[in-house]
DNA sequence: GATCTGAAAATTGTATACAATTAGGCGTAC
DNA sequence: GTACGCCTAATTGTATACAATTTTCAGATC
C-alpha cells in the first residue's frame, strides 16, 4: 500500500514522496487527453482515487496549476486546463525564442565539453537513420522529436534554459501528436532537425537559426490550422 | 500582524490567503538581502516568525523554490539560494534571448492595441525626462528599470512571454542594484532605453535587437565583475 | 413564471497530531 | 586517538479535524 515510486530525474532537490507520483500520473493523463478539457479535479475526488490525504494532493494540484495543466477555479477547485488558439500561439512564440537562441549559442560557441558534443553527433546518426529507416509512428516520432529539442537545449550547458524550454515544450505536448499525425511530416521533421545539426556543425549561426525557425513554425502552422479547423467543425455542428 | 497583502496582478487564480503574504514578505526580504546566502529556513522556524502554522508555510516554501529564492536541502528543509557566477550568466542568458523576442516583435507588427502603444510613448516621456533631470537614486531606478522591461514584454500582447520573462528578471533582481549602482550607469541606461524606443517606433527590428542586446550586456558585465571582483577579495581574505 | 431568501452542501484554507526518516552527538570498544 | 554503533533530537511527510467561505438548490413570495 501506498507505494513510494522514485521519481526518474531526483537529482534536484524538488519532488518528494507521494506528491510527485500523483502529479506524474495526472500529468501523463491530462497530455493523453484522458480528461476532457474543464474537467474538474477536486480535491476530495482525488484523494479517493489515489487513496492518500488531502496534503500530497493539494501539493500536486498546485504544482500542476504552476505548470499549466489545470487552473484553478476560485472556490470551486481545479479544472483540467483548457488552452485555445491564442494561448498554443503564445506558447509557440516563447519556444522559438528560446530555441533560436539555442541552435544560435551552439553554433557560436559550441557544445562547452566532449560528453555534449557525442549528444550531437549521436542526434545526427538517428535522425539519418530515420529519414531512410522505417519506424514512423508518431507516438515514437514524438518521444525522439522531444529528445532531440532537449538535447540541444543541454548541450549549451545552461540549465536554466533548458528547464525553462521544458515547461514550454510540455505544455505542447497535448498537441504534438496532431502535429506529428501528419502525412510527409516523418520526412520533413528529419530533413529539418538534419539541416539544423549541419549548420551547427558548420557554425554557421544565421543559417542555424533559419532552420530551427522552419522546424518550429511548421509544427506550429499544423496545430493551428487543425484546432481552427476543430473548432470550425465544432461550431458547424452546433448550428 | 498577518497582513494580507492583495497582490496586483490577482487576475489568475494563483495566489491565495496565507502562503501569498508569507512569500511576498520573503521574497522582499531575500532580494533584499535580508538573509546570508545559504541561511536555512525551516518550517517550523517560519511558522514561529509568521505566527501560523505549517501548511501555509509549507506552501509558500515550495512556491519559492520553484521561483528560484529558495532551495531545498534533502531532509534538512530548506535554505536562501545562492547563485553563483555561472547560474548568473544563464539567467542573463535566457533573459536575453526573451528580451530580444521581445523587441523584435514588437518592431514587426508592433502593439496589438492602443493601450500598449500608449504605454510606450510614456516609457518615452518618462527616460526622456530622467535623462535630463535629476532624480537618479539607485532604488528607484531600479524599479523604473524594472517597470520599463516588463512594459515592453507586456507591449507583446504575450502573456506567457511576459511570466515567463517575470520569473528570470524577479531572481536578477538580486543582483539589479549591483549593477545600478554604478557611476554613469543611470544616463547609460536612459540613452539605451530611449534608444530602443527609437527603434521600435521605426519598425528595425535589427537595429531594436542591437540595442536591446547593448542595454542587457552592460548590466550583465556590470554584475558579472563587481561579482567576480567580490569573490577574489573574499579567496584573499581567508589566505 | 420569475425572483428573492435561506439553509444545506461542497470546497477550500488552516491548524494540529502522528509517523517516518535522517542528522548529529555521545559513549564505548579497540 | 580513532572508529563504530546506538540513541536522541530535528525535520519533513502524511493524515485528519476544524473553520470559513461560497455555491447551489429548494421553497416561499410576488
Amino acid at each position: 500500500m501506498k507505494v513510494m515510486i522514485r521519481n526518474d530525474r531526483m537529482a534536484d532537490g524538488e519532488p518528494s514522496g507521494l506528491s510527485s507520483s500523483i502529479v506524474a500520473t495526472l500529468k501523463e493523463q491530462i497530455i493523453h487527453w484522458q480528461y476532457p478539457p474543464e474537467h474538474r479535479l477536486t480535491e476530495a475526488d482525488l484523494c479517493k482515487t489515489f487513496h492518500v490525504s488531502r496534503s500530497p494532493v493539494r501539493e500536486a494540484l498546485r504544482i500542476l496549476a504552476t505548470d499549466g495543466f489545470v487552473k484553478k477555479l476560485p472556490n470551486r477547485g481545479y479544472a483540467v486546463k483548457q488552452y485555445n488558439l491564442g494561448e498554443i500561439e503564445e506558447l509557440y512564440e516563447v519556444r522559438l525564442a528560446l530555441e533560436l537562441y539555442t541552435v544560435e549559442c551552439l553554433a557560436k560557441r559550441g557544445p562547452p565539453n566532449a560528453h555534449d558534443r557525442e549528444d550531437l553527433v549521436a542526434l545526427k546518426r538517428t535522425w539519418t537513420g530515420l529519414l531512410n529507416g522505417s519506424s514512423k509512428k508518431a507516438e515514437e516520432l514524438a518521444r525522439l522529436d522531444t529528445l532531440f529539442h532537449e538535447t540541444l537545449a543541454h548541450a549549451t550547458g545552461n540549465k536554466t534554459l533548458l528547464r525553462h524550454l521544458r515547461t514550454i515544450n510540455e505544455r505542447l505536448m497535448l498537441f504534438r501528436m496532431i502535429d506529428l499525425d501528419k502525412t510527409d511530416r516523418a520526412e520533413s521533421t528529419c530533413r529539418q532537425h538534419l539541416e539544423i545539426l549541419k549548420h551547427i556543425a558548420a557554425k554557421d549561426a544565421r543559417k542555424a537559426r533559419a532552420a530551427m525557425q522552419r522546424n518550429i513554425e511548421e509544427g506550429r502552422i499544423n496545430v493551428h490550422t487543425a484546432i481552427k479547423d476543430a473548432l470550425a467543425k465544432a461550431y458547424s455542428m452546433k448550428t
